[in-house]
DNA sequence: AACTTACCAATTGTCGACAATTTATATGTG
DNA sequence: CACATATAAATTGTCGACAATTGGTAAGTT
């Protein structure tokens, strides 16, 4: 299976490697939301310099992974209810129209190979009911591909390369319940077929709906959280 | 007036300055589009570091004026018809979202300064035909505010301080061709009346289309090239 | 005790130099 | 002469050290 959103560009430079290890480890958690960053340190840790590191800051901080203030440093970004509004508020409109564009631009082996993905993963989700991972994966791959069914270089790079490492990051810190999964599914079907007949319009929307139902999601941990 | 997507963050170190310095010098032209960048040259040319420059360079690589490769390095982006439209594209949805999202949320007192700088820009026109600076500001700025009217910082940083650099530049170095001014007004005209209305359906479809309309101008002038 | 001020430690910003890589030039071979 | 190879120059990536700024601590005043 492709790696969706692990970035398919390849590591040439140390800052490289220190960008994609940290990228990692925020995404995860294990290096702790809202924290602060230390420079000294995390360059000790990660075996390079200062200037090593900051070059991998600037780019964490393209993806909105890390904030940075002048004279006083950086922060990992805070998971907040507020900010999933606005991401998943922006992530709605651009997919929306990188599904609309890829209704139009998608190849047929590209829409075939994306029915190809959706039996595997109904067939992955039988047999292991509860093992949300390959799910994770799949539901992402799904998008990922619709992304760059769309042709379009700079929504492609906006999506995958700087939104899509937070919206991971709620993903994979908030979780995902159960009932959701079998509904999604459904959804992703009635996508595909709307690509598959150039029905821009309908798959726009559809794809909208989708996100949205993700979104409400992940909201009710924060609900859960509140109470 | 308020100096639109000039960024009001203030300029507190020596890279802000650098990358301030550089963004006009881009944006305006006077840095050539396409054109490779060296290093240890435009260190010397702003009488920084290599160090500063760079942390300079991955700032403007972030609003998407200048393309880096690694070991090899930095080229300002190059204006292309398809660029243009891929970013319209973009520009298009986010800036439609923010205008729904404004009709509600922005404030009585914004939406009466919206229309102010609508009269000003009317008078300024009268005024001074021909003369194009105004009115690319007034137009600019009339745009700022209804960004910001959407309340959503993430959108807001997304278009102001990303994405809009690389629209001026496609803006000051095309041009806008005369007789779109008049109609651009009308146009302004209804935005502002659908939000007032609270019509964010309304207020979006209007600004999708004012874009487009713009997006078309700009256009022109890769046909004329082109023939 | 609360508040201001001065100092100190720690962190970030900036610099110049070195190492690694790429690009241009020159040399050699079919 | 075209082409491949090797060498040299230039550019980018990385490092360690210094300067500037910030945040916290302690001393001092009312």
């Amino acid at each position: 299976m492709t790696q969706p959103f692990l970035n398919d560009t390849p590591i040439t430079t140390a800052s490289d490697q220190v960008f994609v290890d940290m990228r990692r480890e925020i995404v995860e958690g294990s290096i702790e939301q809202g924290s602060k960053i230390s420079e000294p340190e995390l360059a000790k840790r990660y075996g390079v310099s200062r200037a090593t590191l900051r070059e991998a800051l600037n780019r964490l901080e393209s993806c909105y992974l890390v904030e940075r203030k002048a004279n006083v440093g950086c922060r990992v970004v805070a998971l907040t209810a507020e900010r999933l509004i606005e991401v998943y508020q922006v992530r709605s409109s651009l997919e929306g129209l990188a599904c609309r564009l890829a209704a139009d631009n998608m190849e047929p082996e590209e829409v075939k190979g994306l029915k190809q993905l959706l039996n595997q993963h109904l067939q992955t989700q039988r047999v292991k009911e509860g093992e949300s991972y390959y799910q994770e994966a799949g539901d992402l791959d799904f998008h990922y591909r619709i992304i760059k069914g769309s042709k379009n270089a700079h929504l492609i790079h906006l999506l995958c390369n700087e939104l899509y490492q937070l919206i991971r990051m709620y993903r994979v810190q908030m979780g995902m319940v159960g009932p959701r999964v079998s509904k999604a599914f459904d959804e992703h079907l009635a996508i595909i077929n709307a690509i598959e007949n150039h029905d821009g319009e309908l798959a726009e929307m559809l794809m909208k709906r989708h996100i949205s139902a993700s979104q409400a999601n992940i909201q009710t941990k924060f609900d859960l959280l509140a109470k």
